[in-house]
DNA sequence: TAGGCATTTTCGTGATCACAATTAGATGCG
DNA sequence: CGCATCTAATTGTGATCACGAAAATGCCTA
């Protein structure tokens, strides 16, 4: 009996699985810990190794992982092994440009479908995040901030750019958990503030303002950190 | 023994497989028959169907399904039945906005690495397309000018965003089918030329100018066709 | 004691099987 | 003759198995 030493994962699971199949339950809870940044990137994931750590066969463990991998969560090495990719400052500046164009956008297109109820239910979700802060609960607030920029593009009722940003959060999500100081958190502007007014006014270009400016104090609340880039891999420059 | 009578497809399978998996064999084929607009948007896609039309197990179309699924290329009704997702007028305008606003910034991103013999190697691309559509061949073409595209954006050896254009012309691919008149060729200003100019000088705002009016052309192009949007499904607004 | 090679283990892939859910066709009632 | 119901075929999901390839382990030699 081989007891797999595998364990380097906690890996807390989400709550049980209400309805939806185990495939998904378990692409949830590996998005989740993605996302909380509990897997460390380099280190393999293996098929039957998470299988038993999930306590599910090893077909809802290749069916995630494939669909992790085509959203970039993860990547494949030489046809094999599959693991979190390893971060560089390029990619991390990159994937952050990204975000600001596709965000911007989404969130301009969003905004002539933005109702009263809609500013109301933004201003909770703001509160929310507030109170994960307060908590010192960083893996919940990058996510409470996630759901209220998610239910602002999804105002747009033909959106069809929000998968594709939520694909760029999936690969800076293992790398915002290094982010846990709060202290940017007392100085920072509430940009969600200035957003949630922009939509009042319906100021297309102060709400494009507000996303972006909210975006790069994120950005800048992480590079803040010293030492963050001892945690990014030196690009292997091959011109 | 029921012998299916699915063959509603054509399904050229692409040239066999030369060393790559079934797996990705099977991704590639049915890939590329989508963005021929070889599947009939609306039509069910069944997993044990295709096996037999491409003659592999069921289980390397059940991946590649997953994977198109992801991608946006194809949807799962009320979770079960996988097909080619309607097309309204509405997500049309929306995913060519999204091109717009995700290929000028590719290629912006790109321009600062691209030498010489990187623009050779365009010229030698663009000639391709011509000749493409000299043929008459649109679906070929078509994917000529996303070899242009795709060569250039990925100058950028740091590029993050050509994974989520190559889904935002998956989920075009279907029903580009249908621009198959020719009339507009003669007529348009060859975009690509301007773009190599702009790269030629390093002109990043050029660059953006020529990307924006090449896709603005093929849009057009599109549609001018009467009758276009009898293929778009009327949205059914759920305000 | 360190390095090269062969054996063994582990891994991903692809195939087949069993099962619940859904759907399409058949049947019976009004 | 039309419609509701029931039955049977089909589908996606999840589990298990077999196989070739890549790694890890151990062994042998210099």
């Amino acid at each position: 009996m081989n007891a797999k030493s595998s364990p380097l994962l906690s890996l807390t699971p989400l709550e049980k699985t209400p309805d939806q199949g185990v495939n998904l339950w378990v692409y949830h809870s590996l998005r989740r810990a993605l996302m909380c940044g509990q897997i460390e990137p380099g280190l393999p994931l293996t098929i039957r190794g998470l299988a038993e750590v999930l306590h599910v066969s090893p077909m809802p463990i290749r069916e995630a992982l494939h669909r992790l991998t085509c959203e970039g969560a993860v990547e494949v090495r030489d046809n094999r092994r599959v693991m979190v990719p390893q971060m560089t400052a390029a990619r991390f500046k990159e994937l952050y440009e990204l975000r600001i164009v596709l965000e911007t956008h989404a969130a301009e297109s969003a905004l002539p479908y933005c109702r009263p109820e809609h500013l109301a239910e933004l201003e909770r979700l703001d509160h929310l995040i507030d109170l994960a802060y307060q908590n010192n609960d960083t893996g919940e607030g990058s996510l409470a901030n996630q759901d209220f920029h998610r239910y602002l593009y999804q105002r747009n009722p033909f959106q069809v750019a929000v998968p594709l940003i939520e694909s760029i959060w999936l690969q800076l999500g293992p790398f915002v958990r290094f982010a846990k100081n709060k202290l940017t958190q007392h100085y920072r502007i509430d940009r969600h503030k200035e957003a949630l007014q922009a939509l009042h006014q319906q100021n297309a270009f102060a709400l494009r303002r507000a996303i972006e400016a909210d975006i790069r104090d994120g950005l800048a609340s992480i590079q803040a950190l010293e030492g963050i880039h001892a945690h990014f891999k030196e690009q292997a420059l091959s011109a």
